[in-house]
DNA sequence: TCAAAACACACT
DNA sequence: GTGTGTTTTGAT
């Protein structure tokens, strides 16, 4: 008998051994095996010669596998995950795998219907059909050689193939399906556009060292054409038969994006999404083990696609959030590309017209290799930003009327109107409408944030905490309050100021579903309505010809939030909505409601775009030593009584203390309360990720195992992005 | 006194 | 996480 290891998707952070009669059973396998009452699918991790609880061993019930379903590159990123993000290995494994493999189905494709002719029957096949059209018609297709049944049933009814099988002239045959893995001998090249200098430069300094691997991070401005410069890349090396994995932000994956790769090339392109079944997904990713599949464009999880001859990643949209796990693993798909690559020694690609700090960080630093494309091709525009000084004007449901004014002669020109609010890092911090004083603790000299249930204000960096005060503490005006209005009330304000313009509300709620979102974005686009209310969604990827005007109602919000890259996430937004909206013949143009018209980041934003915004917040990141000049880990906390939250984390904070780690918290979280469940967070942060990783490793088995562990719901997250 | 609810614990 | 055994609670 053989003892194996074996991952089970449990969230314990340990292994569990079991006894098999096969002494050759491979890492990466999964096997069934009885845990309790229940049976589990598990990963055998490893072969050991002796056991803690050799009496309590049991069998492995089944062997699932005769190939590893995780490969030694997959391995190694899922121990790789589990020690970064402090995550049981076994749910790590799980979460690596396509739902369909994680319930224990085979992981080897289902042999295919194929109908064949029968050998003997050529000859005397148009007698046995007379004049049955169709069946003659099947008949000489399958003459030209066998054909998959379901393929046939397109254009063939049941009743045809069925007679045909009946007259013994064809019969089914199961054919296990060779995997086609010469591809890189029919690439049909479309024609291609010729690249301006910048994009020749990139693609010359990509393609030239494909076989290592280097980091690239396309800066390139809207319109400058970065696809292009991928599309280049992935020619080279598609052309020395070797795959490529692209990764593409949630909203990012349309069929035109596939349909561009598909048409480049003339080759398949896997595509993985959210909305496909678990036995699409189980496809794409058994037609990428095999090599079968050159392409796969995919959102945060494609990352766990095999592959085994990766010859490039790229990661487009990079900053995007959606690349970052919210739940469970809270792993980040563009970390784990820099660590897959590595491993494989490919090039790796991150793309975007506004690359979040970290990566520009690295790439300033040399430790990416930057190629900047400055220059707009053909009709692209950006529209033109202003800032609007909304102190002590009225404001009609947080718009200034002077603003109104503006959407009103927009509206009459026959134009499109866009409202933004953004919800992104919201943290209401008090502010005086009078003199735009923001009410900030003394000690941190960050803004405090709002806890209306509370009933106080508190600083998200101390934990210090008072009464909402009623008047400003500088103007001692009375006209003090929180930013922010819903999408909600703002519709309905809208449909009162301007009742004869038609407006629609885009937000996660209303645009449920892909094929909700296309319809709403095609009405849009026809000229449907007017007045357009949205939040995220409406920044990525789509174009508004017609909108001539965007609106950004709380640009405060983000530069007194307690999440500081709130303002990061404010300028990324501005500049994507701006290169999206208008056109060359009808230009835009973006206001900012403020307070704050003189504040550093919004007139640099504003004066000089983004990639100098971005290197001037990286100083002031570097100032304050945030992120990435110093690394987080944020525990969080829910329970549906407050105190159990707050002690679980106090003990945490107490199990870490450590010189090298300052521990910040325990705090509420910024949304304190989430159905029926008080929320809180203790932040971590260090000069060195060491620090924290190695602190935070040496205790979580004791937290794990605090008594109040199980009372409430727990989570570390490693780089948090965002603090809500 | 009993059953439901809350809790504790093991799971290889 | 889940299934199971144990203790607590509170209504009869």
């Amino acid at each position: 008998m053989t003892i194996y290891q074996v991952a089970l998707p449990i969230p314990m952070r340990q292994v569990f051994d079991y006894l098999s009669e096969n002494t050759t059973l491979d890492k990466g396998v999964r096997v069934l095996v009885p845990f309790g009452a229940r049976n589990l699918v598990g990963i055998v991790v490893g072969k050991v010669t002796h056991s803690d609880h050799l009496s309590k061993l049991k069998p492995i019930t089944k062997e699932l596998d005769s190939e590893p379903v995780l490969d030694s590159t997959m391995r190694y990123l899922c121990h790789w995950l589990s020690q970064y993000y402090h995550h049981p290995l076994g749910e790590v494994y799980q979460a690596a795998l396509p739902v369909a493999l994680r319930k224990g189905v085979s992981s080897t494709p289902k042999p295919i219907d194929y109908l064949s002719l029968v050998d003997s029957v050529a000859s005397e096949a148009h007698q046995l059909l007379g004049r049955a059209k169709k069946q003659i018609s099947l008949f000489e297709v399958l003459l030209a050689g066998s054909q998959p049944v379901s393929r046939l049933k397109q254009q063939f009814t049941d009743s045809v193939i069925n007679a045909l099988i009946e007259k013994k002239i064809a019969n089914k045959v199961q054919v296990e399906e060779q995997a086609r893995t010469d591809w890189h001998t029919k690439i049909e090249l479309a024609e291609k556009p010729l690249p301006n200098i910048q994009q020749s430069l990139a693609i010359t300094a990509i393609t030239h060292k494909l076989d290592q691997y280097t980091a690239y991070l396309i800066e390139g401005v809207t319109g400058s054409g970065k696809t292009e410069v991928y599309l280049q890349g992935i020619e080279a090396v598609l052309k020395r038969n070797q795959q490529v994995l692209i990764l593409v932000p949630e909203i990012g994956l349309t069929p035109q994006t596939v349909g561009r790769f598909e048409k480049r090339f003339g080759l398949p392109v896997g595509v993985l999404h959210s909305n496909l079944t678990d036995n699409e997904r189980l496809t794409v990713w058994q037609k990428s083990r095999s090599a079968e599949m050159p392409l796969v464009i995919g959102t945060r999880s494609a990352i766990f696609t095999p592959m085994p001859r990766l010859g490039m990643i790229i990661v487009d949209e990079e900053h995007d959030a959606s690349y970052k796990q919210q739940d469970g693993l809270k792993y980040n798909a563009r970390d784990l590309a820099v660590i897959r690559a590595k491993h494989q020694k490919v090039p790796l690609i991150l793309g975007s017209a506004t690359p979040c700090l970290e990566t520009l960080n690295n790439a300033l630093k040399g430790k990416y290799q930057h190629l900047e494309l400055t220059e707009r091709a053909g009709s692209a525009v950006q529209a033109k930003q202003n800032l609007m000084d909304i102190t002590n004007q009225p404001l009609k449901s947080g718009i200034a009327q002077g603003m109104l004014d503006r959407m009103q002669s927009h509206l009459q020109a026959g134009s499109q109107v866009m409202i933004f609010i953004n919800r992104r890092g919201y943290a209401p911090a008090l502010i005086c409408h009078q003199c735009g004083f923001v009410e900030e603790c003394t000690r941190c000299n960050k803004a405090y944030t709002l806890h209306k249930s509370l009933n106080k204000i508190q600083c998200h960096y101390c934990g210090g905490a008072k009464p909402i005060p009623s008047a400003c503490s500088y103007c001692s005006s009375l006209d003090i309050s929180a930013q922010g209005v819903g999408t909600e009330q703002l519709e309905i304000s809208l449909s009162e100021s301007f009742p004869q313009y038609s407006s629609v509300r885009i937000d996660s709620d209303s645009a449920r579903g892909k094929t909700k979102l296309n319809a709403l974005l095609d009405d849009i686009n026809k000229g449907k309505h007017s007045i357009l209310i949205g939040t995220q969604i409406l920044s990525k990827g789509h174009h508004f010809p017609n909108v001539t005007l965007v609106v950004i109602l709380d640009a405060d919000g983000a530069l007194f939030s307690a999440d500081f890259r709130a303002a990061e996430h404010l300028a990324q937004l501005i500049t994507q909505l701006s290169g999206r909206a208008g056109r060359a013949d009808k230009p835009g143009e973006m206001w900012l409601q403020t307070h704050q018209p003189g504040h550093p980041l919004l007139q640099d934003l504003v004066n000089n775009g983004y990639a100098h915004f971005a290197r001037y917040a990286l100083l002031e990141r570097k100032e304050a030593q945030l992120p990435p000049f110093s690394y987080q880990a944020l525990f969080r906390a829910e329970a549906t009584k407050a105190s159990l939250a707050f002690e679980f984390l106090s003990e945490v904070s107490a199990l870490l203390t450590n010189n090298s780690v300052r521990i910040l918290g325990p705090v509420p979280a910024l949304m304190e309360k989430r159905q029926g469940r008080y929320r809180m967070q203790l932040l971590l942060q260090s000069a060195s990720r060491q620090h924290i990783n190695n602190a935070i490793a040496k205790q979580i088995k004791s937290i794990e195992n605090l008594p109040l562990a199980r009372k409430v719901r727990w989570s570390v997250d490693i780089d948090p992005q965002d603090f809500i």
